[in-house]
DNA sequence: TTAAATTCCTGTAAGC
DNA sequence: TGCTTACAGGAATTTA
């Protein structure tokens, strides 16, 4: 699942590849993304040099010479951008959403389960960028003081912090001791520095690392080459946490999504 | 106002 | 072997 490391590594891919290059083609796919890409805009666009690839939280932002705003892409659950091989025929491509033509290069949007989404805005309400200095101890203190849900449901909203998914939010509870069923106003000052830690190692190591890889193999880079963040996970995909103690669930999902902590190191 | 539940979607894996 | 069912999850939307 593309989260903060994952599209990291991808905007890195595409600025190395695609930065200075001019779009000069448009096919979008069918069927077609749950909520429509602007057709028109994605036209538009055709002719222009692509000035600059950023990241805010899930979402890459494409920056076009000449235009006031980036078009805005989120890979969803199963979403991959790709590099087309030369010649390959874009209809015999299952689940292409859109392909978007740098001369001979071609970047593909596959998306089997169709989350993914193409020209959408970013959130009003957006949280910080967990990696940079906005993003505080205090402000993760202070926060989830004023907040009434579970710590993990904290971390999940992208309107508190951008970028933390199921993975990388089981990972850092996981590393700090705290469980994501945990009251977020029961966290302490000192586990609020040590949750910050936490956060900003897994997300660094897992951009370190290209990002991780599942099982599914729901994501690569544009090149087709594993993540191996994966390898490093303490605990989220595996049966035994690093601590070797056997994990336990939460009887509920947490913001949907399952919840795995392990019993005896995290309290 | 905030938090929880529901919805969108389909490939994969487990169970019978 | 072949079918059915449950499950995976990001975020918008709806309900409480």
């Amino acid at each position: 699942m593309p989260e903060l490391p994952e599209v990291e590594t991808v905007r890195r891919v595409l600025t190395r590849e695609l930065k200075g290059r001019t779009l000069t083609s448009v096919l979008i796919g069918r069927p077609t993304f749950y909520r429509r890409p602007p057709a028109k805009r994605l036209r538009s666009l055709v002719g222009k040099p692509l000035t600059n690839c950023r990241r805010r939280g899930k979402f890459l932002l494409l920056d076009f010479q000449g235009e006031d705003s980036p078009l805005l892409l989120h890979l969803g659950m199963s979403g991959r951008l790709f590099f087309a091989g030369v010649g390959e025929n874009v209809a015999k491509q299952k689940h292409c959403r859109l392909e978007l033509g740098f001369g001979k290069r071609r970047l593909r949007f596959i998306d089997p389960r169709r989350f993914g989404r193409v020209g959408c805005e970013l959130p009003a309400k957006f949280g910080p960028e967990p990696l940079e200095g906005e993003f505080t101890p205090e402000y993760l203190y202070r926060n989830l003081r004023s907040r009434k849900t579970q710590v993990k449901a904290a971390l999940l909203d992208q309107g508190f912090v951008a970028g933390i998914g199921n993975i990388y939010a089981t990972e850092a509870l996981y590393l700090c001791g705290i469980r994501p069923q945990r009251p977020s106003g029961r966290v302490s000052r000192d586990e609020s520095r040590r949750l910050h830690r936490a956060i900003r190692r897994v997300l660094s190591r897992g951009i370190e690392l290209g990002g991780s890889t599942l099982n599914d193999r729901a994501f690569l880079d544009p090149h087709g080459k594993d993540g191996k963040a994966q390898d490093e996970h303490s605990i989220y995909g595996r049966r035994h946490a690093a601590c070797g103690h056997a994990l336990a669930a939460t009887s509920r999902p947490i913001s949907g999504r399952t919840s795995v902590y392990c019993p005896r190191c995290q309290l």
